[in-house]
RNA sequence: GGGCCAGUAGCCCAACGGCAGAGGCAGGGGAUUUAAAAUCCCUUCAGUGCGGGUUCGAAUCCCGCCUGGCCCA
């Protein structure tokens, strides 16, 4: 709440920042801290803002430096603080880029010119190919942006930018993922209404994403909570409610593939003829029993204190809440669920067709988990003819099968258990239901479990294997009931070792291998064994002796078919998806139930379900385990009751998950205002199928152009830590809805970029306790440098330096605001692309912005001077575009005159090759060398004489996508009156970028190896010159020639 | 414990298998300045984590270690 208040402080102080700019610009360009501004912000007039520069000084304590300090900041404000209009006139300003007039005016411009509205079909620019560039789009929390969060969003806005100029019509937005956990808890804590920080929330965010200058079409921005947007949420969950998935229906989908299975309308279903004959209430039951949205018991993460269900991530190792370290109970309970599951084959065949980073695609996989396994049934010894059905991934380790594990719910746990375990079974179960999958399955925990009495006959060789129940074993995983392989399984081993049981290799792994818990595949031996008192061999017994894996495999399989013994299956890790959270702060269900229990969808028509306002919207807390609970909306007592068709119905009253909003936003973007459709049809056919003539034509037999893409969303930006459940989540409800004839594309996200964290050094103190990094000192009282290792203070006691993720827990935030107001948003984005490649963690290191502001003032000096600087003659070069000029930074700036009109032959080839540099760095995510391209050009132009006025606005057309407030100042500058952003981008010839001239290649090695005279100093000694092959140096005709030379010469 | 990625100058990072350096920071020297900041110019600093292998030639390809990061457990 502070940090809102300050936040808009601080903007209202930025007009006085400028005004004291003489002053603090210089002091100010080199501290990291941000307690000045808070300080400054706190004074109450311009004047003040000198009050501050003391402390800065002191801060900074440079000895010599600070009365040499204290006398100019006397002298300050003796003279020039009255005036406020005095600096900016004064000769220090002249040639220093003026960013904080520069980038509002921009940013005020490129607004009220719409230009970076993205057309739809029927609009002005739609004639133009689409490209979809989209962000996770944020949720909004209370802390605000730190300068690791636009990271990924510089990048997406340069390529935007650069797609733009292109000629590309670029759908750019962004929006906000506004329901939620975190609002809600906050809710709670303070009594503030959920609906007032999320608002507060996108306000801030708005105002940091805005002042960065990218280049969104706010007319499309939306927030999941709003009802305008989740009564879509709604409809898309009545689609899928109202669907059943159809696993043999064969068809031809959009992009000409065959697909088997398909989400079709529940109508479609097929009732079979003896559930009809039993009447309407059976149809009903059988349909329910179909849909893709269905309700079931399912075991969850019970939190009576907390009146809620968590999510496995919430709750701790000891089986408490994350939050307020409650108890947590598992307890089946009613819930909706999606039935993700059916879609999981076509979940992993489709990511071939994506470009997504290859790990995430293959954590896609695992998380999904299929596996070819089987079903084998065990009979049980003294219990008749009933028998327990395992699921193991490796039937092929059957002979090595010593004993069974049950998970502690499973049925027959009650009816095998003999009465002399049955007390130690029973009280074990019991502790069992208290933890979380989580713990249990945690490979480092001991292995715990209780043996029932019983005993089991394997079918392979009818040895007695005795029944234990284990909680390692989950209940809703296979058939809750494992076979047990201690050879061929490390936990199976370990529990085998824990409890004393035998061991057996059926697995041979490769030389040198350990085969006690050897999990691969290998090849399978004693199976059966030669002489084993345990078992017997029999008359059609199964041989898999010298078999590989994968045909042991077949072999059994087959063979246990046969006698009716199991069978072959596939199995998968994923779990149908739980939708349903007992909480305030999300999307209701567009569900009613009738007197009769049963549920129905509310009609379309009747959308949104909107949430009903509540003051109280805590959930109920309670102790009782066991206690049905009471969900906030319960106690909407008007909400709750519905008449419909002269019956009282009642809502249902759980609310959906944060993921149901993200799971779909990038198809409300295409559309966000349109009242009667989620997106109208013909708008989503072009965003998907790439240009409006294409679109117009009627979706299902749309011929060859349908290859080009699969993704609907050309590029998606974002960090890797969503990288299975949101990205999966989208990709199952896009699919339902592709199946259903809803969307164009079978997939929602063509190409995936995952930008890399920005981490940031943390300080602990003695106790081992953060400290506040931005207040950190070196032992001159320096802030702390990536290339300093040390010591290091805080308030005077040492503290000790680590590297973390940027974050409130590490205390080592850095605020964009604070970067922004010292160099401006173009050394923000540009710092930000040089740190590295886009894809790799970086350490931010404020002491390194210095290299690209500085580059950026060299572009401002090229080309612009200013009229006090006394060398710049109006006119002279042309006429300078008033106009556009206007209320725009430094008015008084004239064109440097060494800019003329021939262009400098000794700088054009190296434009030509940095624009090509910077075009196929861009196109391949490498924006930090694309930086250095630019500087590299711009460090020629400046030695250079003279410039020609077409290479630099060429230049400029280069730089705009990274730098857009300065590039379109200069641009500007240079008479333009269109805008960069709308303008295209420069071509080069591809003969002057080869054949580079050896004048630049010798000029440039500077940092090497100087002279061989020097290779005689003592420290040169290790140079290896003899043992290269001596060749034909510097001679650029033959370098080529040599590379691929024939080594006979 | 498993998977993925990365180790190049004091630091951040470049380098189609072909002269280890594009660029930036920091350091040193100088210019400008009453002075400081800012700015500009010049400049020092390595043999690519370690050990093998392939190759005429390896930072780059292969194998094994070590270290760090991320993800999963």
């Amino acid at each position: 709440m502070g940090r809102l208040a300050g936040g808009r402080r601080q903007a209202d102080v930025r007009g006085r920042l400028q005004r004291a700019e003489a002053e603090s610009r210089a002091t100010v360009v080199h501290d990291g801290a941000d307690g000045v501004h808070d300080e400054l912000a706190d004074a109450g007039e311009h004047l003040q803002a000198h009050r501050i520069l003391p402390e800065q000084a002191e801060r900074r304590s440079a000895v010599a430096g600070e009365t040499r300090r204290r006398r100019r900041r006397r002298q300050a404000a003796a003279a020039g603080a009255p005036n406020t209009d005095a600096p900016r006139g004064s000769p220090i300003m002249s040639e220093t880029y003026d960013f904080n007039r520069i980038e509002p005016f921009w940013q005020k411009r490129w607004d009220e010119t719409a230009c970076f509205r993205a057309a739809n079909p029927g609009q002005p620019g739609s004639e133009k190919p689409p490209y979809y560039v989209l962000d996770f789009f944020p949720y909004p929390s209370g802390a605000g942006l730190h300068v690791g969060h636009p990271l990924g969003y510089i990048a997406s806005d340069i390529i935007s930018r650069y797609k733009r100029m292109r000629g590309f019509n670029v759908l750019h937005p962004m929006g906000w993922d506004a329901f939620g956990l975190p609002a809600e808890q906050y809710a709670i804590e303070t009594g503030v209404h959920p609906a007032i920080t999320t608002k507060k929330n996108i306000e801030t965010y708005t105002r940091q994403l805005r002042m960065i200058g990218l280049s969104y079409d706010w007319s499309r921005e939306l927030a999941t909570c709003e009802p305008d947007y989740y009564r879509w949420t709604q409809w898309i969950f009545l689609k899928i409610y109202n669907s059943w998935y159809d696993p043999e229906h064969r068809w031809t989908d959009a992009a000409d593939r065959e697909v088997v299975g398909a989400a079709r309308p529940i109508e479609k279903l097929p009732i079979p003829p003896h559930v009809r004959a039993e009447g309407q209430a059976a149809v009903e039951d059988y349909q329910d029993e179909h849909r893709l949205a269905y309700l079931a018991e399912v075991p969850v993460n019970w939190c009576p204190a907390l009146g809620t269900v968590l999510s496995n991530e919430e709750v701790t190792a000891d089986g408490r809440s994350d939050r307020g370290n409650h108890p947590v109970f598992r307890r089946p309970l009613k819930q909706w669920m999606l039935r993700i599951t059916e879609y999981a084959d076509r979940l992993i065949a489709d990511l071939n067709a994506l470009d997504w980073p290859e790990p995430i695609k293959l954590m896609q996989r695992e998380w999904i988990g299929r596996s070819e396994g089987a079903y084998i049934d065990f009979k049980l010894a003294n219990h008749g003819e009933e028998s327990i059905r395992v699921y193991s991934t490796r039937p092929d380790t059957l002979f090595g099968a010593t004993y069974l594990v049950l998970a502690p719910e499973h049925r027959l746990v009650p009816v095998i258990t003999t009465e002399e375990r049955r007390a130690d079974v029973e009280s074990y179960v019991a502790q069992a239901r208290q933890k979380s999958e989580l713990t249990r399955t945690a490979e480092t925990k001991v292995k715990t479990g209780v043996f029932t009495g019983a005993y089991a006959v394997n079918p392979v060789n009818h040895a007695r294997a005795p029944i234990w129940v284990a909680d390692y074993v989950l209940a809703s995983y296979g058939t809750g009931s494992i076979m047990a392989v201690p050879g061929s399984d490390k936990r199976d081993l370990e529990f085998a070792e824990t409890f004393g049981l035998p061991v057996i290799k059926v697995v041979e792994p490769p030389a040198g291998v350990e085969w006690r818990g050897f999990e691969n595949e290998g090849v399978a031996v004693n199976s059966p064994a030669g002489s084993d008192a345990a078992s017997e061999r029999f008359v059609g017994q199964c041989e898999l002796n010298g078999l590989p894996t994968a045909e042991a495999k077949r072999k059994i399989i087959a063979w246990l078919e046969e006698r009716d013994l199991g069978e072959g299956t596939v199995q998968y890790k994923l779990r149908d998806w739980l939708f349903s959270r007992q909480r305030y702060w999300g999307e209701p269900f567009p569900i009613l139930f009738r007197t009769d229990g049963r549920a129905i969808g509310v009609s379309e028509s009747d959308l949104p379900i909107t949430l009903p306002p509540m003051d109280d919207f805590k959930p109920a807390a309670g102790d009782d385990p066991t206690a049905e609970p009471q969900t906030p909306l319960s106690r909407a007592k008007q909400w709750v009751t519905v008449a419909r068709d002269g019956k009282t119905m009642r809502r249902e009253l759980n609310t959906m998950p944060q993921w149901a909003g993200s799971c779909w936003y990038y198809l409300r973007f295409m559309d966000p205002k349109n009242g009667r459709a989620f997106a109208d049809a013909a708008v989503e056919r072009y965003w998907a199928i790439g240009s409006s003539r294409e679109a117009a034509k009627p979706r299902s037999h749309a011929g060859p152009q349908r290859a080009a893409k699969t993704g609907l969303v050309d590029l998606y930006m974002g960090g890797a830590e969503h990288a299975v459940l949101h990205l999966l989540y989208a990709r199952f409800w896009h699919k339902a809805l592709y199946d259903l004839g809803i969307v164009s594309t079978p997939e929602p996200f063509q190409k995936l970029f995952n930008q890399g964290m920005i981490g940031a050094a943390a300080y602990t103190d003695d106790r081992g306790v953060y400290v506040d990094a931005s207040e950190v000192r070196d032992a001159n009282g320096q802030p702390p440098s990536a290339d300093n290792a040390g010591p290091y203070f805080h308030n005077g006691r040492p503290v000790t330096r680590e590297f973390g993720k940027m974050g409130k827990s590490l205390k080592n935030v850095v605020n964009p605001d604070d970067i922004i107001r010292e160099y401006g948003a173009d050394t923000l984005r540009l710092y930000e692309m040089y740190m590295g490649p886009l894809d790799a963690g970086k350490p931010w290191n404020t002491r390194d912005i210095i290299g690209v502001h500085r580059f950026l003032q060299r572009v401002w000096r090229l080309i612009a001077v200013s009229d006090d600087a006394g060398t710049a003659q109006s006119g002279e070069h042309g006429p300078v575009a008033r106009t556009s000029r206007q209320g725009a930074a430094g008015p008084q700036a004239k064109i440097n005159p060494k800019i003329v009109d021939p262009p400098n032959p000794a700088l054009e080839r190296l434009l030509h090759r940095t624009i090509k540099k910077v075009q196929q760095d861009i196109e391949s995510f490498g924006f930090n060398t694309a930086i250095a391209a630019m500087i590299e050009w711009v460090n020629e132009a400046t030695k250079a004489d003279s410039v020609g006025r077409t290479q630099v606005a060429r230049f400029l057309h280069v730089l705009g996508p990274f730098a857009p407030h300065l590039a379109e100042e200069l641009n500007a500058l240079l008479g333009e009156s269109a805008l960069l952003a709308a303008a295209a981008w420069p071509t080069y010839d591809e003969a002057l970028t080869r054949d580079a001239t050896n004048r630049s290649r010798s000029r440039c090695r500077s940092r090497g190896k100087s002279a061989p005279a020097s290779a005689s100093r003592p420290t040169r000694r290790k140079m290896r010159w003899s043992p290269r092959p001596r060749r034909i140096r510097r001679s650029p005709g033959k370098l080529r020639a040599n590379r691929f030379s024939a080594p006979s010469s």
